[in-house]
DNA sequence: CAGTGAGCGAGCTTCCGCTTGACTT
């Protein structure tokens, strides 16, 4: 009896928004969420639909031979959003499709209308801020959804799509399995790599200068720069060429060496003559940054708060739908009305009217590649409340923080610096020294990009000039020499990645952060601190697409797809010729990946040439390893995890092959045993091993802590490190034995039942008694949880089930297995019966019995298995040493 | 918890972009 109201679905993408939709629109209208894409080609074989599973191109998900027609299928995850969406849509007399006003968002509208079927009007609705006034005039003003844009989007899917799923399969047989290939990723990871070549390249030169401390008659010191001697300008790092580290050929400078820059210093500290030959003043004014975008916060969030791409966003996503700032995934620059009106209250109020620029300052975006369906990241609603006022604090806060700095600046007055430069002269030398003055802050009392504090950045800045002229007598204080060292262009961080990404057309908003994440996750890049570094696998990889597909790895092609997807967009061209030129054809795609998975040979192609290196480098199975030759012999050493394609030398090469081909270097003998002690690398780093290996028998072993360094540890350290564990007496209040040892997670200290690491700055070997008791009494006391209930003993083992109060609620535990009990179960009534079968059903799941830190290959299966969603899937069993579950597991690999 | 760069092998891996909860000591 579902009278049908009249009322309409209005369906946008996410609840947040949906949320704040709701009550603009009233009663009259339902606003669900459809959070993001509805539908999708199959991901893989488990979600081809069966009838076509026998097609050739059935794990594409796009059927080449019919016009790229691509099959689409609701994801697992989204079956239950769907049938949401439908079950409202029967008691609605109309349908908006309010997605967002972009590429991807009409093509949600439209997958929504193919999977809802309406039998009630259809109309898209399209909006660019969420305000009541910007909402109702949408809703009286919708259009039909728009049909090129749709089809657009769906190139644009096939294109990642046959760009992705042909190559991957190509590098699996050439270089190793589970690797991927993508417009996106393998972009990225061609822009590390070519760094990482030009810092292989590079060779350092050296150079001297001199800086002098002077002083006017009235004034505190300054320092100046040496600049000319003779005439002749002194070199700088700039004049050096990178990969020979030696002055470039053109530069006509002069360069100092250590003693030709003391001698110069000790024949000017006897110069009395200091004068001032030149005064040079410049006024600049700077205006402040655009407001956030997704790219811009998560650089600036990287730079300032030391926060990942996915931090940022995962704080953003919490500060987004909590109401404290607009949505977080933006290429827009433009602030609404809303925004600018309240950041000019803002800096009336909070500053004075002299802080107000006087117009209305509105950036637009640059980008060519921006579809701007969202406004600029900003505090949300009218009121510009601080962080303080809002009791943000945390990271939270901080992110906050920057985003209202950012969006309040926009509005103010433009600095104003003046800069100084002075020149002096002393015998045939000259000096210089540069100043700035804030001459008005603007601005930078709200905000200075790359500091944390206005206040103090503002300070540093005055790095002014006492007043001087020219002509003027200056006094010299002190000559240094100083000595300086070119450096090698620097690493990619996380935002500088992002930033060049962005730059590219590379890439969207909601997905910077996680194509860091997936480049790590194929182990073609390791983090090392804030750098990015890339893996041998990923210079192979490189060096395999370059070679054979280079126009797929152009910089340039996202941006000329982007060109052609625009010209769909706009009608003036056509998917099917632009998806044909693509994949087929002489040219194409099919034929290239054909005519190289003939051509290629993995050998070579796991083969690198690294400059400057004999040996070679090649990629096997357990990471990448020397290939060198001794006496005639082909000899293979590991290159330890931790070294990077630049570290490369050929010092580093011949050591390592020498080494290996002298079979395990004995430290000497245990005088208890008579056995030679040796020094050997596994996988999980170095160990000491007591006599040689014997069938069966496995020798004594023992880690050398990855704290020490290896090349010094002798035969005397040696035989201690044998020694462990080893008892150091017993505790004082128990009288059990303390321990100290060596085990999976590094060294530590044990009693009883705790367990405690050893600090990095702790020495296992110099471990005392005192400082065991100080290390026991950190650890972390387990105080076993007491069950809410007990159930009784479980009938095939008799051991306890019991019932606990767990972080969402209670469940029921048997041994290592726990079973959720249905959130309507009166926890009371629950039998031993029911608990059994519930634990029973949660086996046959499977899954969820293993402990997270547990066996290192279990988690990973374990988490490999989730990301599957196959109940029987069976991991293989080769080992893979980087895989998703890589990051959460990382820890493990530390001895 | 350990020395390799691979021998047999069924069926699997993989893309980009849009969005949240998911589930469990």
């Amino acid at each position: 009896m579902a009278a049908k109201q009249h009322k309409a679905l209005v369906i946008v993408e996410s609840p947040a928004k949906a949320r704040k939709i709701g009550e603009y629109l009233g009663k009259d209208y339902i606003v669900l969420a459809s959070m993001g894409h509805v539908r999708d080609l199959p991901s893989g074989a488990a979600e081809v639909p069966a009838e076509l599973k026998k097609e050739q191109w059935a794990t594409l998900g796009v059927n080449i031979d019919q016009q790229f027609e691509p099959v689409y299928v609701v994801p697992k995850d989204k079956k239950k959003t769907v049938k949401e969406l439908k079950d409202a849509l029967k008691t609605c007399s109309e349908l908006i499709l309010a997605t967002d006003e972009d590429r991807e968002g009409e093509s949600i509208g439209w997958h929504l209308m193919k999977l809802l079927e309406p039998k009630v009007p259809v109309s898209r609705m399209v909006f660019s801020e969420i305000t009541k006034d910007a909402i109702q005039k949408a809703i009286r003003n919708t259009r039909e959804l728009d049909q090129n844009l749709v089809e657009a989007q769906e190139t644009r899917r096939v294109v990642d799509r046959l760009y992705g799923y042909r190559l991957s399969p190509l590098l699996w047989k050439k270089v190793a399995p589970r690797l991927s290939a993508g417009r996106v990723q393998s972009v990225a990871v061609r822009v590390l790599v070519r760094r990482e070549l030009e810092r292989l390249a590079f060779r350092k030169g050296s150079y001297w200068d001199l800086k002098a401390a002077l002083a006017t008659a009235s004034s505190a010191r300054f320092d100046a720069a040496l600049a000319t001697v003779g005439g002749q300008r002194v070199a700088q790092g700039r004049d050096f060429d990178e990969s020979t580290g030696r002055l470039k050929t053109d530069a006509d400078v002069l360069l100092l060496d250590e003693a030709q820059s003391k001698a110069l210093q000790t024949k000017l500290e006897e110069s009395r003559d200091w004068v001032v030959s030149n005064v040079e003043t410049r006024l600049q004014t700077r205006k402040p940054y655009p407001p956030f975008t997704t790219s811009t916060l998560q650089q600036e969030a990287n730079r300032k708060l030391g926060l990942s791409a996915r931090e940022t966003m995962q704080i953003a996503q919490r500060l987004y739908e909590n109401g404290f700032i607009t949505y977080m995934r933006t290429d827009s620059v433009s602030l609404s009305q809303e925004a600018i009106s309240a950041s000019r209250a803002c800096v009336t109020n909070r500053y004075g009217q002299e802080f107000l620029h006087p117009e209305v300052r509105q950036y637009t975006t640059k980008s060519k590649s921006a579809q701007e369906a969202h406004e600029a990241i900003r505090p949300a609603g009218v009121e510009m409340k601080t962080a303080e006022e809002l009791s943000l604090n945390g990271r939270e806060g901080a992110l906050y923080a920057m985003i209202w700095k950012r969006t309040v600046a926009t509005q103010m007055a433009e600095a104003q610096l003046r800069f100084q430069t002075v020149t002096i002269g002393t015998l045939d030398v000259e000096f210089r020294a540069t100043g700035r003055h804030v001459e008005f802050a603007g601005f930078f009392r709200a905000y200075v990009e790359g500091s944390d504090d206005p206040e103090g950045a503002l300070e540093d800045s005055e790095a002014a000039l006492p007043p001087m002229e020219k002509g003027q007598q200056l006094t010299c204080k002190e000559v240094q020499a100083l000595a300086h060292e070119t450096k090698p262009p620097a690493r990619y961080t996380e935002a500088t990645l992002v930033k060049t990404l962005e730059e590219e057309g590379i890439g969207r908003p909601s997905t910077y952060a996680s194509i860091i994440g997936t480049i790590q996750d194929r182990g073609y890049v390791r983090k090392q601190g804030n750098q990015l570094v890339p893996t041998f696998t990923a210079m192979a990889v490189t060096k395999l697409l370059e070679k054979n597909f280079s126009r797929l790895v152009d910089l340039q092609f996202t941006a000329r797809m982007e060109q052609d997807l625009d010209d769909i967009a706009n009608g003036q061209a056509e998917r099917l010729p632009y998806l044909k030129s693509f994949y087929s054809g002489e040219t194409g795609l099919d034929e290239q990946v054909k005519q190289n998975e003939a051509g290629i040979d993995p050998r070579e192609a796991c083969t690198l040439d690294i400059d400057g290196v004999n040996a070679k480098v090649r990629l096997g199975k357990f990471g990448a390893f020397f290939e060198g030759e001794r006496e005639g012999q082909l000899v293979t050493a590991t290159i330890p995890d931790d070294i990077a394609p630049a570290d490369l030398t050929n010092e580093l090469a011949e050591k390592l092959i020498t080494q290996k081909s002298q079979g395990p270097q004995s430290l000497g003998i245990d005088p208890e045993s008579g056995l030679p002690i040796f020094l050997l690398i596994g996988p999980f780093g170095p160990y000491l091993q007591l006599g040689e290996m014997k069938d069966g028998e496995k020798p004594r072993r023992v880690s050398i802590p990855k704290t020490r360094d290896v090349s010094t540890v002798k035969l005397e350290d040696a035989l201690e490190y044998m020694k462990l564990p080893k008892t150091l007496g017993p505790h004082p209040e128990t009288g059990k034995v303390v321990k100290a040892g060596i085990g999976m997670y590094g060294p530590y200290v044990h009693h009883d039942k705790t367990y405690k690491s050893l600090d990095k700055t702790d020495d296992i070997l110099q471990m005392t008694m005192e400082r065991a008791l100080e290390l026991l009494a950190q650890a972390r006391v387990r105080v076993p949880v007491a069950p809410l209930k007990e159930l009784g003993a479980h009938p095939v083992d008799g051991d306890p089930v019991q019932i606990f109060e767990g972080k969402y609620g209670p469940y029921i535990k048997h041994g290592k297995t726990n079973a959720t009990i249905p959130k309507d179960r009166e926890l009371d009534s629950v039998t031993i019966e029911e608990a059994v079968r519930l634990l029973d059903e949660r086996v046959a799941k499977g899954g969820g019995s293993t402990g997270r830190r547990g066996g290192k290959k279990v988690t990973k299966k374990a988490a490999a298995k989730k990301a599957a969603a196959s109940a029987e899937l069976v991991t293989p069993k080769k080992a893979a040493p980087k895989k998703k579950a890589a990051k959460k597991a990382t820890k493990k690999s530390v001895t």
